[in-house]
DNA sequence: TCATTTATTATGTCCTAGACAGATTTGACA
DNA sequence: TGTCAAATCTGTCTAGGACATAATAAATGA
């Protein structure tokens, strides 16, 4: 019998590991678990070991799994499948092995030392498209076979914001164009993508503004106005709905003035099936590049014509 | 009529405003406001006007004011309420009321620039305390007037996050003591309140690490025993309910060893009534200076006897 | 008259139970 | 083997009710 034995009520739950109390309490009735037991008031409170069954489930969710095939099983059968689901590992080069390794072992330090000479060895470009891009991915994969937990991953992307930060800012040109306003629709935290964005066309001469997270629509049409950006560039992860991500741009696209470009990208976007009228979906960071040049283009036909 | 009369589900509203679905059907309830049209399957679909209407009833809630009087309020009542609300306005000096302007005029370029001129003059931690703090206190108020819109707030707090993260990056000293893990609990967004502590906390010499926000309490005690930390400082805004951060710092601290201290800081703490056992609450960032030195005190006495 | 305790109201969040849309899978047919 | 329709799965919405806790009003005592 553990000492802390400690109870969650069902809004904790929700919180901690992102499982909307409607579903908790579907599932219970559905699939027989989660089985909480109950206070005084019959109110739900989840143990420890149930929680740490959901977070499993969660990945493996996230990992394309259905939900009648793990909401019932254990902590090993659970951990037994995550291991062995994300079909076939890529074969990572010297590099990206050596700083998962550093992830693995907590070493920020040198984490950050190691980020830091690759940038400068191979360049901006090749450090985010060679090295940051497939890290991200590895990362993710790791997390999901459950090998990174969550606050290694924090501290990752607190190592890789800061290296880019720093070279962004060197980067800066407020009179480039096009001029570009990044962030992500509320709901999407993951700051990441938006930085990696920022960093590319910054590269690129363009002027970016970077709002940060978890934006309101309304905000972004203000903030487009008030910058009088060209260009709205909009991160999704894996972790939203593909139905969550289609309706946020959709609405964004009507909030927004037509002149106004919208580009999305992110591993949520790859995700998505149809293309829609007048949004630019972005596979690789590539893409972005090419868009500006595009959009260059473009915009010199309209000013000459 | 409006050509762009959107209309926002009640998932959409949750998430852009920040008032709960289960909220939102009681008030309809209570006080008749919102009533939202209805879809073909008599889902809920809420017009923009009450979503507008809704943004600003928020805002006024945190400012205070209890539901009863403001949830049926139209537009310009409420637009008055909020000019009018705020105690009595502060005198700032002339330091932050320049700050502030460039904030509203959405001169990012400048700001930052002022701000690295203010660090270098003042000293990083008289620019803590006489700069970033009252600035994030007008800052707040004139969000709660409605002066201040969430992307200015998101810009201002981008930039300010650039200069301190540059400053901490000169501090860092892994050999320090005591080690420090510094983040927030899930819930909790805000990251100026973690940064804020971090660069004091380097400053007096300690080894920090910061996770970011939003760290499952499970994973705080997996970091804790990563890095082998002496001490966990958590921040709450001001956003998140007196009882939500009273049961989160109990069941952090019941999750944490004994052995490692526990800090909290932030708007939100300050609001907080009763004291807790093993847990220090912060006012000022000066506090942390304090508690340093006494944690040292304490650890140098443990250690010679 | 002011401070402290107690009762009352206000308010958010939880509960059950049921319904349905949209995504996914299965099955039939070419 | 590929395509389309039917069946199933699954998340999220609905309604109405209950109750704990925060905030306010009232009652008590110093």
């Amino acid at each position: 019998m553990k000492v802390t034995d400690i109870l969650f009520d069902i809004a904790t739950v929700e919180r901690e590991i992102g499982i909307g109390k409607d579903t908790l309490r579907v599932w219970e009735k559905r699939y027989g678990f989660p089985v909480p037991v109950r206070n005084e008031h019959d109110e739900r409170l989840y143990p420890q070991t149930q929680v740490d069954q959901l977070r499993l489930i969660k990945r493996l969710l996230g990992n394309g799994l259905r939900p009648s095939k793990v909401v019932g099983l254990g902590l090993d059968e659970l951990n037994a499948l995550l291991i062995s689901s994300p079909g076939q590992e890529i074969e990572q080069p010297e590099n990206i092995l050596t700083l998962i390794d550093l992830i693995k072992t907590h070493q920020s330090q040198g984490l950050r030392m190691k980020l830091n000479r690759l940038l400068l060895k191979q360049g901006l470009h090749d450090f985010l498209s060679k090295t940051i891009t497939p890290l991200n991915q590895s990362v993710g994969e790791a997390w999901m076979r459950g090998e990174i937990r969550i606050f290694e991953e924090h501290l990752y992307s607190d190592q890789i914001t800061n290296v880019l930060r720093n070279a962004i800012s060197t980067l800066r040109d407020p009179a480039g164009s096009p001029r570009v306003l990044l962030t992500t629709l509320p709901g999407e935290e993951h700051s990441l993508g938006v930085i990696m964005a920022e960093a590319t066309l910054s590269l690129e001469g363009a002027s970016c503004v970077n709002l940060g997270v978890q934006t309101p629509i309304q905000e972004i049409v203000s903030a487009v106005d008030a910058h009088r950006s060209d260009i709205v560039v909009l991160s999704f992860s894996a972790v939203n709905s593909i139905q969550q991500i289609k309706t946020g741009l959709e609405r964004t696209r009507l909030a927004l003035p037509g002149s106004v470009g919208l580009w999305a990208g992110g591993s949520g976007v790859v995700r998505q099936r149809n293309s829609f009228e007048e949004i630019k979906l972005m596979g690789p960071l590539t893409d972005l590049i090419e868009a500006v040049k595009e959009w260059r283009n473009h915009s010199l036909m309209a000013g000459t014509a």
